[in-house]
DNA sequence: GATCCTCGAGTTCT
DNA sequence: CTCGAGGATC
């Protein structure tokens, strides 16, 4: 056999391969439907890029084996779009939908019509442009100023959801606009390592989408997790007549356009995506921060026109900031009911995610030093995931003069206790104690909240002024609160008050892991109250432990041992306890149980985490149920982790259990766990 | 001594 | 949810 037969067969083979490795990569990253394992993707290409290997004359540029240069280029060269890349006008009201819908009807002259629209989501990306020649990606561009642009191009063919060559026949020179994004779990992924490896992190998909094309280096934007919409197009000699044929057509060439586009039918059709949109957000994998609509019909495009640097036949529909910036006023004190002084930036009024935000806590000193935070500074908010409004940074350049560092004061604002800071240790607290107002009303609050005493009326208003009235300053005076002294309150009628009394009684037969949350032990929270509760059955044992006894209890250190130790031995606590148990308060006794009986318990040393929203039960009484046959509930999932339970609707919580291999539950499996015995 | 995990405490707005 | 700190573990 001579060598150009041998030639001729790797030739053939090579243009098999590429044909398999560019339909698998078609259907991995622009449908999303891959039909191979991976083992069979990763045979063929390293087969692939051994043949090439032994005859280099058979690489081509469109070859999956290309896609990354591995030259690192010296800069961007300026690239003048042929087409310009125009902007969207904004719009964040449905009345400025109805208005931009009213003009396109009278400027069409049709003011009764109602306009098709092609409505798709707004990706926070990176605008770019793709330019096929012959079918081949021969540029590809940022959108720079919108005349001109960076060539980018070996940085995008390391996008493998952007095809290097058009499938089937296509024009001679077409130039696709799409917006590059890294979804949320490839930022997650990415910032990760990046702050294991000590490097900045990105505040936002959109920074590290941009900052990921802009690498000199393509073989690092290849390990980006970057994906890409096409939604248009710049140049195209003869594109179909509406506007989603035309994305079936960037479809049917192998270019990824979103699967969220539908064609809508009027304003109405155009508020009802909107709002569909909007619900189906949280559960979408990347960044959206609105919808655009398009007039369908590429007629009434043209007849439409332009307006400055916008198309006056489409608009982005905004979904309300999730970051805004404002202005610092002041920076307050609050003092929580350890005593605890928490900063807290008063905020001019901002409208951020759909709520109006005034105050952000600053957490401690530490982090408005590291934030570098003071009054009079313009500031980002973000109002992110979480529902939790907080300072993302300071704009420097727009500090005013005169400015000073934020101190801790020297006194409580509230009672005027020395203020005292523990070497070490972040927090500042308040020496008030009992005395503090603002301490006994956090305790009071703390006592009767839900996971504590749970006294149903006995909420944030009731108590200031149960405690401004000084009618209340420990639990126990609210056992000797009379219908006359309640009545006599704001907002208070004989028949609240008849309630609240009753709620009172109703708290006397708590559970004594309730009662020993609610008293506000340092360091004692629901899960180490249910272990005290477990070992000793009463507080009068708890009262006539010793510290090593209350030590050997898991989960308990040498801290907490001294702290619970100290709050029994000081003769204040014993008398507030002898009044409250004077008063009636009977939490229902358990037996004391040894650790070998603790341990015999059907779900003993298993730790289960909830999240979602389960059809029979709450949340709460599910917590019950499992903690009552000795299983751990906790908040966050880690290896340890033995089940996550997962309801409708789940939170982070699950991808998390999913990416450690966690079991998850439903309910069924929820049910199976609790009849365990 | 370092590192990972868990718990507690505080937090916003409607 | 996020941060800080105590506890457990290697």
């Amino acid at each position: 056999m001579s060598w150009p037969q041998a030639l001729e067969s790797a030739a053939r083979r090579a243009l098999e391969l590429r044909e398999l490795i560019t339909k698998y990569d078609h259907e991995y990253y622009v449908l999303d439907r891959p039909s191979v394992p991976d083992a069979e993707y990763d045979r063929l290409m390293r087969e692939l890029i051994a043949l090439e290997a032994k005859h280099p004359e058979l690489i081509a540029p469109d070859s999956p084996t290309q896609r990354v240069s591995g030259q690192v280029g010296a800069g961007f060269a300026p690239v003048r779009h042929r087409v310009a890349m125009l902007s969207l006008d904004n719009a964040f009201s449905e009345s400025d939908i109805e208005a931009f819908d009213r003009r396109i009807r009278t400027r069409l002259g049709r003011p009764d019509a109602a306009i098709d629209y092609c409505a798709e989501p707004k990706l926070d990306g990176l605008a770019v442009s793709l330019t096929y020649r012959q079918g081949k990606l021969a540029l590809a561009a940022t959108r720079g100023d919108g005349t001109e642009g960076e060539d980018i191009t070996a940085n995008i063919r390391t996008l493998r959801s952007v095809p290097l060559a058009l499938r089937g026949p296509a024009p001679a020179e077409i130039e696709i606009r799409g917006e590059v994004f890294m979804p949320f779990e490839g930022l997650r992924r990415l910032n990760s390592a990046a702050a294991a490896a000590g490097e900045k992190v990105f505040a936002n998909a959109r920074n590290a989408a941009a900052g990921s094309l802009r690498q000199l280096d393509p073989r690092i934007t290849a390990t980006r997790p970057l994906e890409i919409f096409c939604y248009g197009y710049g140049y195209w000699e003869d594109p179909p007549a509406r506007q989603s044929e035309m994305l079936a057509q960037l479809a049917r060439w192998g270019l990824r356009v979103s699967p969220e586009v539908r064609s809508v039918h009027g304003v109405a059709g155009c508020l009802e995506y909107f709002r569909a949109i909007g619900a189906k957000r949280a559960t979408l994998a990347y960044q959206i921060d609105g919808v655009v609509y398009k007039v369908e019909s590429r007629a009434d495009q043209e007849a439409l026109g332009y307006v400055a640097r916008a198309p006056r036949w489409a608009i982005a529909h905004k979904f309300p900031a999730e970051e805004a910036l404002t202005v610092v006023r002041e920076i307050g004190f609050q003092v929580g009911r350890t005593g605890v002084l928490t900063p807290v930036a008063r905020l001019e009024p901002v409208a951020v995610g759909g709520v109006t935000v005034s105050n952000a806590t600053l957490h401690n000193m530490d982090e408005i030093a590291r934030k570098d935070v003071r009054v009079g500074d313009t500031v980002v908010i973000r109002r992110a995931g979480d529902v939790i409004p907080e300072i993302v940074s300071v704009l420097l350049e727009r500090r005013p003069a005169g400015t000073q560092v934020p101190q801790l004061p020297a006194r409580c604002p509230i009672c005027g206790a020395e203020v005292v800071r523990i070497e070490g240790e972040a927090a500042a607290r308040c020496t008030g104690a009992f005395t503090c107002p603002a301490q006994r009303q956090e305790a009071l609050r703390h006592f009767a909240s839900r996971r504590a005493l749970d006294i149903e009326g006995l909420g944030h208003k009731l108590v200031e002024q149960l405690v401004e009235q000084d009618l209340v300053r420990s639990p126990s005076d609210l056992y000797a609160l009379t219908l006359q002294q309640l009545s006599e309150l704001e907002r208070m009628g004989e028949k609240s008050a008849s309630n609240l009394l009753a709620a009172i009684e109703h708290s006397k037969h708590t559970t004594l892991p309730r009662l020993l949350n609610g008293l506000g032990i340092p360091g004692v929270g629901e899960t180490t109250a249910k272990a005290l509760a477990d070992r000793f059955g009463s507080i009068e044992a708890l009262q006539a432990a010793s510290l090593e006894e209350i030590h050997a209890i898991e989960g308990v250190g040498p801290v907490l041992a001294a702290s619970i130790h100290g709050f029994f031995a000081d003769e204040r606590h014993r008398a507030e306890l002898k009044r409250l148990r004077e008063l009636g308060l009977a939490p229902a006794e358990t037996a004391p149980r040894a650790p070998e009986a603790l341990a015999a318990q059907p779900l003993a040393g298993m730790t289960v985490v909830l999240t979602g929203t389960l059809a029979t039960m709450t949340r709460e009484e599910v917590a019950d149920q499992l903690r009552a046959r000795g299983a751990k509930v906790t908040g966050s999932v880690s290896k340890n982790t033995s089940y996550v339970v997962a309801g409708a609707d789940p939170g982070s919580k699950l991808a998390r259990a999913q990416e450690l291999g966690v079991t998850v539950l439903d309910e069924a499996g929820l049910k199976e766990l609790l009849s365990r015995r």
